[in-house]
RNA sequence: GGAUGGGUUCCCGAGCGGCCAAAGGGAGCAGACUGUAAAUCUGCCGUCGACGACUUCGGUGGUUCGAAUCCACCCCCAUCCA
């Protein structure tokens, strides 16, 4: 089993990282959190920058201190909020070459975020893993905007590796990890360039970008695969933003160690948890075989609870 | 005892002669949710032998072709005055 060393401990891989957006796991508490064994946390650096402030952040201590969590903590770009919010609403943003614009209330008020500003920021939070800037895309969006979103990706993870060593020179300590994300679409070859030139670089670990999922909400094993081939073979590949426990246990085969999602928490507070089906969990741990191998439970008390099976 | 405002489907609350089984919330139920603007979104939500029928808007009578809506009396509730 392989591992990752940050400079909050050393996390076993593969991992799964909840999502703790603004710096909680929704509905829930750290003591929670402790107690499911959960090895580390994904941040965001753009939700963190809003509100409260990367310099309020600093000022309290950092991430660490200021939210109370002691373990890795993985603070995401942003790039992936401008994608989600533009797809509602054109109005929330716009990518242009050298920076991205925020702009949440559709009005005046602007945020411009750059790949420098990006890293600054998770340097002023303490982040145990940074992510680079990166311009998000669709499978389905066209072969221009595939190409302009690595073209991009490639050139903002430059300038987030240069800004990253000018900023950890000066720091003492063991030093936080910079992962950089593999865009390209559903192209197998632009995936493929997108993280040679990423590897060239130079990163500790690499992210899976773009949308895993098919109309259908099936996991799209070819672009995940395509992406996973086109990064480091020794280093972390994470799977970001996946997943379900089935489409975990796929990422791994395919060479994904490192994981976060909204999905498991924002339904268990929606009232559904995922729980092995029968003779699918051993004493010693875990055994996992392909498909199904966990169902949907609802359980508010024993008046409610009741199961469903996952969807095949 | 007097004055005024009210009593609407599980709850809150619109409606104030026909287009009303009755707006809109909430609750409930069924789904959705995948680097979280997501405690959000969608559907159902009086009953049934169901493109129609039946029973509902405090109670009882009445006016009217037709009443949750108008009239009379009664019963409750709220506030104010004695």
């Amino acid at each position: 089993m392989t591992t990752l060393r940050t400079p909050h401990g050393t996390v076993s891989l593969p991992a799964f990282f909840p999502d703790a957006t603004h710096g909680c796991v929704r509905a829930t508490g750290f003591d929670d959190v402790i107690a499911s064994r959960t090895p580390g946390l994904v941040m965001n650096s753009y939700h963190l920058f809003n509100r409260p402030g990367a310099k309020l952040i600093k000022a309290l201590g950092g991430l660490h201190a200021f939210t109370g969590f002691d373990r890795p903590i993985l603070t995401d770009s942003g790039g992936f909020q401008l994608f989600s919010l533009v797809r509602e609403n054109a109005a929330y943003g716009e990518i242009r070459d050298n920076e991205i614009i925020f702009r949440p209330d559709m009005g005046t008020d602007k945020l411009i975020f750059t790949p420098e500003k990006c890293i600054q920021a998770q340097f002023q939070y303490g982040s145990d893993i940074m992510m680079a800037l990166d311009v998000c895309t669709h499978p389905d969006d066209p072969e221009d905007v595939q190409r302009r979103s690595v073209e991009l990706t490639v050139k903002w993870a430059a300038r987030c590796r240069a800004e990253y060593d000018k900023l950890a020179k000066g720091k003492k300590g063991e030093r936080p990890l910079l992962f950089a994300i593999v865009q390209g679409g559903s192209d197998p070859a632009l995936r493929m360039e997108c993280g040679k030139r990423l590897q060239e670089i130079g990163f500790d670990g690499y992210g899976f970008g773009g949308w895993p999922l098919d109309t259908e909400g099936h996991l799209r094993d070819d672009i995940l695969r395509a992406a996973a081939d086109a990064m480091h073979p020794e280093q972390p590949k994470y799977a970001m933003g996946l997943g379900q426990p089935d489409e975990i246990v796929r990422c791994v085969e395919m060479g994904y160690t490192l994981f976060d999602c909204v999905i498991p928490t924002r339904e268990a507070r929606h009232q559904r948890l995922y729980v092995f089906k029968e003779g699918m969990e051993t004493p010693t741990g875990v055994r996992v075989p392909g498909g199904k191998f966990y169902r949907f439970h609802y359980a508010l008390d024993d008046k409610h609870a009741r199961d469903a099976s996952p969807v095949d």
